[in-house]
DNA sequence: CTCCTTCAGGGGTAT
DNA sequence: ACCCCTGAAGGAGAG
């Protein structure tokens, strides 16, 4: 945000770079042929020319994302196959409306941000918990003071007693899960003294953890959910608990001092915890499909496959079980994991040529010597002869986060045929061919599809804007439209923040750090860390750890740099975006990048709606791109520190983007969203500014649409304002505002 | 009940 | 980018 535009000199000063484009109020008209990019090369198309305030050119209407509640007008119904399908907007373009005009859009890089409205002070109300259990088996005293340490759970000191009564519950299975560990657990193996008395006081915290993200999370879901075969909705709450456990206890573990020797590992830990708190599912091996897996569907952490019952082993790459014929049991593979641990070949995006194991070709202490048909070889070889499918994940690089991997599950493949090949060290090294069955989502294709749109050397179908942005954002966002022949939503400003009209004071002044290289997790002295309770919100990935009623960032007096950890909602865009047209909602907005759960997708940007203007806008009444913290807003279900009751924000923050916004004006309404909002302040001594950010719930397989819930007005004015609602969840409220 | 195996993943270190 | 180290779950095998 302080990136000034004189800080931005240079050959990036993209200010310059814009207002020298004339091309960002330029449109081609079609037709043009499939891969056409009009920006690709020097040839000249046919432009057309709109001013930004109109009058626009014949057919032209402004871009509504969604239905116009006008009665008049009844919307088709969701699958209508009227032509063109797009219905959903007041200038639909039907037959009789002849394909819209081109749409210009200017592009601005921010400037300083101008002050903000009136800040009160922090209006949390904390989660309203259910109590739901009260086994009261002996509370530790020292338990309480945890209690008190644990934050952003316990905000409000009247939650205390609730607390209490489910947390002796809790500590007690904390026992039992300790004591199941001790005695499982190989005890002379390893003789590693002391450390057991170092770990049993972070146990206790995480336990603490555990409860209060259980407590926090939807609790019938976690009653009812069916452990021995799972559905969508278990799977993804149990995906979701197991990364907000992990985010937090990797938040806790960074503000720690490192012990050498101790390999700190919160996908273990916090998955050893949910396995044996039974928080799983898929618990029985199959073969084929997994009940509440679907193709295409990512995870980060070989632990989150476990849980779902997708790929049992931790580490090993085969999945295996014994069958029945008859009287003889014998294995058969269920599931792969591809990922780089062995020679596989992954070129073709439909078959695998994969390793077996064993060998040790992966150690170095060991002696490398030849596979034997045992294990997992024997069980593809006996599936290569039943013929059964077997499930294959392939892992990748996470482009994101390069450290890291992300894993995709491809769906079900058969094996063809295997041999024995010499590896590298010369030993033996079996060799499975996998094919993938037809008529299966797209998968790993899409990601192959997607690197070689990175790389250039294949091109986005439908491209009508590589990036519309004009390099007003660190990352380019293209425009596309695949399905029809509209050219683009209707004219607006790009601009990357948010524009405050007039300033607004701090009751209470507000400190900045004074953290010069950029705030560093378990610095007690840094003011903004304070703030947030003690913690960075943001883990090192730049995730967030958990949902709080606000998140303090650094702000512009802080001396810390723009890539200081706390700083993740200024910092810009973190994945490729695209703007696309979708079948029946209008333009949307995805991603060609994986999205973890919890990481920052970008902020809501538009021109803050202040007190008079909103006299205004209740006559005007047709402005679709109003974001309104004001509204009520369900809680998720399974975010911690998500209220059961309405959510709150420190004050009433109105957004309009209807004529200067940025990627979030695109996101569409779902009433099962994959995005949730976030109120995050940035303070400068004597002036703060609210801005809105957006994370993922969940985590986003490329090319998902990106929705978020648009929130529910009670006011004289809901009728006026609903919406018809095709976002086709089985949740779905049937309409929207 | 132990041992054994294993296409992880973090942290440190040398480029 | 290597190198090293600890790791968790479930199969395999011993008692």
């Amino acid at each position: 945000m302080e990136q000034s535009l004189g800080s931005d000199s240079g050959p990036a000063d993209k200010s310059r770079v814009l207002n020298v484009k004339p091309l960002r109020c330029l449109v081609p008209i079609f037709p043009s042929p499939p891969n056409f990019s009009p920006f690709s090369s020097g040839q000249s198309a046919p432009f057309v020319c709109a001013n930004p305030s109109g009058p626009f050119p014949s057919g032209f209407a402004p871009f509504y994302p969604f239905f116009s509640p006008t009665d008049s007008q009844r919307p088709p119904e969701q699958n209508s196959q009227t032509p063109f399908g797009v219905h959903n907007q007041p200038g639909s373009f039907g037959f009789n409306n002849p394909i819209p005009g081109a749409v210009p859009i200017t592009s601005f890089r921010t400037p300083p941000p101008p002050p903000p409205p009136g800040v009160a002070p922090n209006g949390d109300t904390g989660p309203s918990r259910q109590n739901y259990r009260t086994h009261t088996t002996g509370i530790q005293s020292q338990s309480q003071s945890e209690e008190a340490d644990d934050d952003e759970y316990s905000e409000t000191p009247n939650q205390n007693a609730q607390y209490l009564s489910s947390f002796s519950m809790h500590v007690t299975d904390a026992e039992r899960t300790s004591k199941a560990q001790r005695s499982k657990s190989k005890p002379q193996k390893r003789g590693r003294k002391g450390q057991e008395v170092n770990f049993s006081s972070p146990e206790v915290d995480v336990e603490l953890i555990v409860s209060n993200i259980l407590n926090s999370c939807n609790l019938m879901a976690f009653d009812t959910f069916r452990r021995a075969d799972g559905d969508k909705e278990s799977v993804g709450y149990i995906l979701m608990v197991y990364d907000l456990l992990r985010r937090r206890i990797t938040q806790i573990e960074d503000g720690k001092e490192a012990t050498p020797g101790v390999t700190r590992r919160p996908d273990l830990r916090s998955g050893t915890i949910l396995m044996n708190k039974g928080i799983r599912t898929n618990i029985k091996k199959r073969i084929g499909v997994v009940p509440g897996v679907e193709v295409g569907d990512i995870f980060f952490f070989r632990m989150e496959m476990c849980l779902v019952g997708l790929h049992a082993p931790c580490m090993a790459g085969i999945d295996y079980m014994g069958l029945k014929i008859s009287q003889e049991e014998e294995p058969v593979a269920v599931s792969i994991v591809s990922s780089g641990g062995y020679e596989d070949n992954v070129e073709d995006g439909d078959v695998l040529i994969y390793s077996g194991q064993g060998g040790n070709i992966y150690r170095k202490d060991k002696q490398i010597s030849d596979q034997k048909l045992e294990r997992g070889n024997l069980a593809l070889e006996k599936s290569l002869h039943r013929g059964n499918e077997v499930r294959v994940v392939r892992g990748l690089r996470d482009v994101v986060n390069p450290t890291g991997k992300v894993y995709v599950y491809d769906g079900l493949y058969k094996i063809q045929e295997s041999w024995v090949e010499k590896g590298k060290a010369g030993c033996n090294v079996f060799k499975y061919k996998l094919v993938r069955l037809p008529g299966q989502p797209e998968a790993f294709t899409t990601w192959k599809s997607i690197q070689q749109w990175k790389e250039g050397l294949s091109s986005r179908a439908g491209v009508i804007l590589p990036d519309l942005t004009s390099g007003a954002e660190n990352l380019p966002v293209s425009l596309v439209n695949d399905v029809d022949d509209e050219k683009g939503p209707a004219y607006f400003t790009y601009f990357p923040s948010l524009r405050y009209s007039k300033p607004v004071n701090l009751t209470e002044p507000s400190f900045s750090c004074n953290c010069q290289g950029g705030c560093l997790p378990g610095n007690s002295n840094c003011s903004c860390i304070k703030k947030n309770g003690g913690y960075i919100p943001y883990n090192v990935a730049g995730v967030l750890v958990n949902n709080k009623s606000l998140i303090h960032e650094c702000g512009p007096s802080c001396p810390c740099p723009i890539n200081c950890r706390n700083r993740i909602s200024q910092a810009g865009l973190k994945v490729r975006l695209e703007v696309f047209k979708t079948k029946d909602k209008g333009w949307g907005l995805r991603s060609w990048d994986p999205i973890r759960a919890g990481a920052f997708i970008c902020e809501y940007a538009g021109e803050v709606i202040n007190d008079c203007k909103m006299e205004e806008l209740g006559s005007e009444s047709e402005d679709d791109y109003i974001f309104d913290a004001t509204r009520t807003y369900q809680p998720l279900g399974v975010l911690p520190g998500d209220s059961n009751k309405a959510r709150q924000i420190p004050f009433p923050l109105i957004i309009s983007a209807k004529n200067v916004g940025n990627v979030a004006r695109f996101m569409n309404h779902s009433c099962s969203p994959n995005v949730f909002w976030q109120p995050v302040l940035r303070e400068s001594n004597s002036e703060s500014f609210l801005h809105i950010a957006f994370f993922a719930i969940r985590h986003i397989p490329p090319m998902t649409e990106l929705t978020y819930d648009y929130g529910i007005i009670q006011s004289g004015k809901a009728d006026e304002r609903k919406k018809r609602c095709l976002c086709g969840s089985l949740k779905c409220r049937g309409h929207f505002y």
